[in-house]
DNA sequence: TCCAGGACCTACTGATGAGTAGGCTACGGG
DNA sequence: CCCGTAGCCTACTCATCAGTAGGTCCTGGA
């Protein structure tokens, strides 16, 4: 701890690699969400991010790799934090439940982790969405899994419980982005507005019918 | 018709502007589509609707208004096709049944449409979004209408159906993208795929039932 | 104490693409 | 037959931005 450490700042400090890898993904998420792929700059990220654009190039290559190097983060992230909120265990109700309520703790917590995965990355044809279409592609498998199990051994065919998925996780992702413009509702209601509405379907609702989960 | 028409092809023809604005359009969707708005370029959309750059800004004027201008034609196409297909004096599913056919003919016979719709205009946050977000927000106020017409005098909060209405489009929305993928799939099929799931509910598919259409 | 290498920067290049200046040509009305 | 105007073009300008060259400065080990 040198004197002149605050006087004459030498920039901020020399930090390890790791640590300026996280800043430059930290603000590459924040300004690919704001601006999304090709809007946002490179020196808009080096600005947010407090370092040098070369210093991006060298730690996470050109543009087209920090982008998908975000969406291979974030996309990680919100996977993980279903599949560890979903009960595997539980009957299909408290299955597509517990998953659901997951989904949408993660989005009310990374608002702009949200943005990035859905609005930017899918809207790109490029080689990122095909790693953003690989995640998508796994939640769509989840739920389809969960939807065969349901409806096994019934003549359901598979296509059919594929394009549910499909629907449902559209589903989700719509209303996600609603909730992000009505902050003031809580995470349980919206969930359980869509839990209602693929789970009793718009036909019991209006008879008045509703599901409620068994526990708290 | 003057004997060198064919051997000096004075370029085409002198066309009236009408005709003109209508390829120019043509071809904006179409680039926009492929590409999405910031990767399109002015260049390629002149080439392919065989005129010079100047003449699109003479007639549609800068990039974002001619992209504003695509999306306005093509999303009151939705609409209309929309409006005019569903049976406004039937009972709610019906109601639900026909729109939805509607959607799924337009999105098959319209794709490009559909792609600068849906993926294009919805992620560009700028001045565009607002033109399509109002087109989406009157279809999901439809959406919105009917449940309301239909749970009406429940206890059904204001937001929880306009929230499913939210939940509606974008499940419909996702679907579509899917059928794109699976053309082989017959346009009542898909749609009655998104009828059950959204009318009868996974719950009661769970047990077996399912809903079919009153006719043909 | 020296030096290797890694953290970090300024200041450039080169390409792409939006938008325009300034024309030329055909057609219809006088 | 002439000319105004509307259709149409070539050939630019100029800004933006991805990507890089080539360096400085610090730290930790020999």
């Amino acid at each position: 701890m040198s004197v002149d450490e605050q006087r004459r700042p030498t920039r901020v400090k020399r930090l390890p690699r790791e640590v300026r890898e996280r800043q430059i993904l930290d603000a590459a998420v924040r300004v690919f969400s704001q601006h999304g792929y090709h809007s946002a700059s490179m020196d808009e990220i080096s600005e947010v991010a407090g370092v040098s654009k070369p210093m991006i190039y060298a730690y996470l290559g050109h543009k087209e790799d920090l982008f998908a190097a975000c969406i291979r983060r974030e996309a990680s992230l919100l996977v993980e934090a279903i599949a560890n909120g979903v009960q595997a265990d539980a009957p299909p109700d408290m299955q597509l439940w517990t998953g659901l309520r997951a989904f949408f703790r993660f989005v009310g917590a990374q608002k702009e982790s949200w943005r990035v995965l859905h609005r930017q990355a899918t809207s790109q044809g490029g080689p990122f969405s095909e790693e953003l279409m690989g995640m998508r592609g796994r939640a769509i498998s989840l739920v389809d899994a969960l939807l065969v199990r349901s409806a096994t051994s019934r003549g359901v065919p598979t296509k059919a419980t594929e394009a549910m998925a499909v629907a449902l996780v559209g589903a989700g992702e719509s209303l996600a982005d609603w909730w992000l413009d009505h902050p003031d509702v809580p995470e349980k209601t919206v969930a359980s507005w869509l839990m209602n509405l693929v789970w009793m379907g718009l036909g019991d609702l209006v008879d008045g019918a509703a599901w409620v989960p068994t526990e708290g």
